[in-house]
DNA sequence: TAAAAATACTCCATAGGTATTTTAT
DNA sequence: ATAAAATACCTATGGAGTATTTTTA
């Protein structure tokens, strides 16, 4: 059976068209490198070299051998290299599903900074609604996902990576519009308007808790699935509503923020499948790291 | 050392995930597959599969790897192939250097039948002044030659392919124009336009023995080196001359042509380098066999 | 005749085989 | 408990070394 090991030799010998120095350079004896260059003639049926006792040449058949082996051992190198540089997370793919929240915090500088970092690995970023995420991260359609950060789920690894502050969202002509800051017991009996639980739970939950410091069960008069959505409902004055912080930043008309007294934070993590293997995503890790509360 | 051996396996285990089955479709048992495998991941210091109990399963690096390793497998087996073509002479270079004159007779059909039947070899055809051939030849410069046969060249091969009778070619007003044949005695006391002894001294050697058949030294007033040449001066009525049958279906305008009672003949020949062990020279020489006088 | 490649012969590294153990489901 | 891969150990093929012969310019 041909091997590399012959093609090496055989490109070393026609590099030097004398088998002596071939053999040299190849840190090797003589007699071996003739027996592997006869032995590969033979296998390949072909005579490669014209010998002489004076010196070697190439027959044409060596020449077109030459050329190819020249490939095929570059190619060689490079299947070894190119393993190696996606066991390190260097090339391949990293697939991430975000809530579209992200979008307006977290992920922007996340992606910037691992584009930056890994620029030859393939990523792909798709908005999904947030609550689906996990199931789509456990069914390994994506490496990782974005999202508020969901309480344990059995295969499902989850790290706090930013916590963002809510504010209330009301009409600009809400009687609360004028003022600057807001505290639990304001939003008693206040309409609001909330992610629903099979979408994102967790920023439900938040604000579900912070009525119940103020002492009352808030009154939920709307679900939606986004903050955007919830924002825009807020302007069309359907009620009020808590919202990340960095909602304030996209100008909605029509809409006052207010800041909170002892306000809630909510976290967004980094979720992934237990064992999932993909060094892109060991990397992507790597350089996230958790945040307290 | 990483071989090609190593890389086989690999992808037929990839393909399988199963070192077991694997080893079937290989011819070999299990544990030398598991030890070549195992020995793979460590010259790459790379783990390639992720193993269980119940089934082998690519990791990422293994799957760059896969990719990479058939292309080599392919490129590998190509070299090996194309080197076979390369030794039959069915791919690679052939050159040919031949005499204008080639280009009316013995040249075209000969190039389209080599073409046919290895259509894969580069074919180079050049003119070149007659004589000339022969060092362009020796030089290597040509693999082949077609010309007026030569005398014996040290070191040039030569082979007769085509055997094409003289005629006599004259100015319209010439007092033998408008006769159809003519003998040796015809010419004596004519005056000759030959070839020049350093382009075609074959030509000139033919026309000037048919003279002295006739009895006579040949009278010779001009040399020109090409055929095409010597008919165009003809045309100019600056003398006849003895040129190759073939040179009638050219239609000069001025000049008419006579056949010639015993009329001598000119042998066309492939020439080559004595040694040139070009494939594709030989499948020339193959396809072309000698013809007798 | 001299330089270079081929051949003869030896040694050892390693591929592959058989038997068995370990591992993970 | 069982299927599958890993490990232990053995054999033999063949790659590399040394010494020598053959070849051809």
């Amino acid at each position: 059976m041909i091997d590399i090991r012959q093609m090496r030799y055989f490109v070393t010998l026609a590099e030097t068209l004398h088998f002596g120095r071939a053999a040299e350079r190849l840190h090797l004896t003589q007699p071996p490198l003739s027996r592997q260059i006869s032995g590969l003639e033979k296998e390949l049926g072909v005579k490669l070299m014209d010998r002489s006792s004076r010196h070697a040449t190439l027959t044409r058949a060596g020449q077109s051998f030459l050329e190819d082996a020249r490939a095929v051992l570059a190619a060689f190198d490079q299947a070894c290299n190119n393993a190696k540089r996606a066991d390190r997370g260097e090339t391949g793919e990293l697939s991430i599903g975000f809530m579209m929240h992200a979008a307006h915090t977290v992920l922007p500088s996340l992606a910037r900074r691992y584009l930056a970092a890994y620029p030859d690995v393939d990523v792909k970023l798709r908005e999904v609604v947030p609550n689906v995420l996990i199931e789509d991260v456990l069914a390994a359609r994506f490496d990782a996902g974005i999202m508020f950060s969901p309480g344990p789920v059995r295969g499902l690894e989850t790290r706090p990576i930013f916590h963002e502050k809510l504010c209330l969202a009301v009409h600009c002509g809400h009687p609360l519009a004028t003022r600057k800051i807001a505290s639990a017991h304001d939003l008693e009996d206040q309409p609001l308007i909330v992610t629903s639980a099979d979408s994102a739970p967790t920023a439900r939950k938040a604000v579900e808790e912070y009525c119940r410091s103020g002492g009352y069960a808030p009154s939920i008069r709307l679900e939606a699935q986004l903050q955007n959505t919830i924002v825009n409902l807020v302007a069309e004055n359907l009620g009020v509503a808590l919202v990340p912080d960095s909602m304030r930043k996209l100008a909605f008309s029509g809409v006052s923020f207010l800041s909170l007294k002892n306000a809630p934070a909510i976290a967004h993590a980094l979720v992934w499948r237990t064992g999932n293997l993909n060094p892109a995503l060991r990397n992507l890790l790597a350089m996230t790291p958790a945040v307290k509360a």
